[in-house]
RNA sequence: GGCCCGUUCGUCUAGCGGUUCAGGACAUCUCCCUUUCACGGAGAAGAUCACGGGUUCGAAUCCCGUACGGGUCACCA
């Protein structure tokens, strides 16, 4: 006989409130994947009006990180998803809102309670098995040929538990303060199905899932029991997390009927791939690819190593979230540029797609390269006069600073890069580029730039009047604009690349035009 | 290995039974624009829709199987 379980519709759910939560644990920085869970998480609950929580999953206090909190919580800050409640949202709510505290460290003495409950309802039973012992059975069975041995319906039976021992002696070590957890009485043979708001209907058999633990030793409940309780009591609505949690959400499933709670819609989303070879983007990936998996630099205090994040990589905001949301989302049109405001309008959880997306660093990059286009001009000024001072760069206006950022835009990915090359704004050339002086510095070259410091020091030195002149003196004399120009750019700018050399000359004006023009006569001939 | 999930151009993807011998973007290549490098514009190349069976008048789209890939099997989340 197969049982069935299958969760009720319930139908005042759809009125409800909307409310997710991203749950990370603190064991380290949270990685690019990460973020993107927390910003599905955020784009549903503000396209549906509701609240986007950030509870912290410190259940187990061996993987605690200094500074993992801090760094999560800065990072969705810089993302712009600061959560509506909970751990960051301290500024918002008080204590970070009504269901505090939002640490699950800190909500140790609730979750016996509900132990308890299981407890008695029969759901749940005490083990004393010490962690030797099962080490033991597992050995034990590695060696008859059975490499997953499981705490299961079948196993239990010889296991030490309050469902084998005696119950004076369960009582006995309860009273003599023996160790024990708490676990989870799997039903024996009963198929649970609950519908993926990604996935569709996903269908397991009890037989298949083992006594997890609830309750551990020191007290602390498991992620599976504490979360479980908490998107409970915070009224949780949708849960919306990777898909590593995909075969421990059956369980998930039975507890919400153990305790006969309404149970949440839940979306599995698909991983983030490494863009080489297999495997999913993790943490310790680091700089290894090629390019950042974390939002910002991470400083790892045990290796003493620096990990690179997007953030200082140079990359915006509303960049890095546009390229997050596009990997396993897309709107279904042709628009790939999003702002975040967008992003929530345009967001559904019903096109999220159902394969893992390997990411491409070229694609980001082009990410940034539209989001650079569209930043307000005073915010690009900043910047580049931020890019600017880290080379030691100083820039006498702000007028000139937009005026020389504006020369090198078309051609960066990031601010940083219309610094690259262009130090000939700033001051004289130093060296020219060997190469191109002797394909175009020829005998005729001193004579070209001679004249032509004449001819422009009869205009006003603005681009399109030192450009008039120039084509001018080219047609007067019969020469090529090919034979000139490059010697013309040569003399200003030491190099053969770059963006109009009259609009160069306009910007460092007729006095710099001059000096840098004698001062080629004398090193080039 | 058991269980679960997945599989459309190199990559991200559109497509939800017929108007698609499959559309867009990144990357690649070509041409145009340009004194140069870019930007921009126009093109090219690139997917027997993993494979094999069905269902159907008709399948990338539905079903089954196989292969491959991924995830997960702790007193970790």
């Amino acid at each position: 006989m197969v049982g069935y379980l299958c969760p009720p519709k319930e139908k005042h759910m759809e009125n409800r409130r909307v409310r997710v939560r991203f749950a990370p644990s603190p064991t380290g920085p949270l990685h690019m994947g990460g973020v993107r869970t927390a910003l599905y998480n955020y784009l549903f609950a503000k396209q549906q009006g509701g609240d986007f929580l950030l509870r912290v999953e410190d259940t187990d206090q061996t993987r605690f990180v200094p500074g993992a909190e801090a760094y999560i919580v800065e990072a969705l800050k810089w993302c712009g998803i600061s959560p509506d409640e909970g751990i960051g949202a301290e500024d918002k709510l008080p204590n970070g809102g009504p269901h505090a505290p939002y640490r699950q460290s800190e909500r140790k003495p609730m979750y016996r309670a509900y132990a308890d409950q299981l407890l008695a309802s029969g759901h749940a039973y005490y083990a004393f098995d010490t962690p030797e012992d099962l080490e033991a059975v597992r050995e034990r069975a590695k060696q008859a040929g059975n490499p997953n041995w499981q705490y299961n319906s079948i196993t239990r039976t010889s296991m030490k538990n309050s469902l084998t021992l005696p119950e004076e002696e369960v009582q006995r070590r309860l009273d003599a303060g023996e160790a024990y957890v708490i676990r989870v009485k799997m039903p024996r043979n009963e198929e649970v199905k609950f519908e993926d708001r990604i996935r569709g209907w996903v269908s397991v058999n009890t037989l298949n899932l083992d006594d997890k633990v609830l309750l551990k030793g020191d007290g602390m409940p498991t992620y599976h029991l504490a979360n479980v309780v908490d998107d409970h009591t915070m009224d949780i609505t949708h849960v919306i997390r990777g898909e590593e949690w995909l075969p421990s959400a059956p369980l998930h499933v039975l507890l919400y009927r153990f305790f006969a709670w309404e149970q949440p819609e839940f979306a599995h989303l698909p991983l983030l791939l490494r863009p080489d070879g297999n495997g999913k983007l993790s943490k310790r990936d680091g700089d290894r690819l090629g390019f950042p998996v974390f939002p910002l630099n991470w400083h790892n205090e045990e290796t003493g190593e620096t990990a690179s994040g997007y953030r200082e990589r140079g990359f915006y905001p509303q960049a890095f979230v546009n390229m997050l949301a596009f990997l396993g989302w897309n709107p279904g049109t042709n628009q790939e540029i999003f702002s975040l405001e967008e992003l929530v309008a345009a967001f559904n959880l019903d096109k999220v797609n159902k394969a893992g997306a390997r990411f491409d660093f070229d694609k980001a990059k082009w990410f940034n390269q539209q989001h650079l286009r569209l930043q307000p001009e005073a915010d690009l000024v900043a910047d580049y006069r931020a890019e600017a001072a880290a080379r030691g760069l100083s820039l006498p206006s702000d007028a000139f600073a937009l005026a020389a950022m504006q020369l090198f835009m078309d051609r960066a990915e990031f601010i940083g890069d219309t610094l690259e090359g262009a130090s000939y704004l700033f001051a004289d050339p130093t060296s020219y580029d060997e190469v191109m002086v002797g394909k175009k510095w020829t005998a005729e070259a001193p004579g070209y730039v001679t004249d032509l410091k004449g001819v422009f020091a009869q205009t006003d030195y603005s681009e399109a009047a030192l450009e008039n002149a120039f084509k001018a003196y080219l047609a007067d004399k019969g020469y090529g604009f090919g034979q000139v120009g490059p010697v013309l750019r040569l003399a200003i700018a030491g190099t053969t690349q770059g963006p109009s050399i009259f609009t160069v000359m306009q910007l460092i004006g007729q006095e710099a035009s001059e000096r840098r023009i004698n001062q080629a006569l004398t090193a080039l001939s």
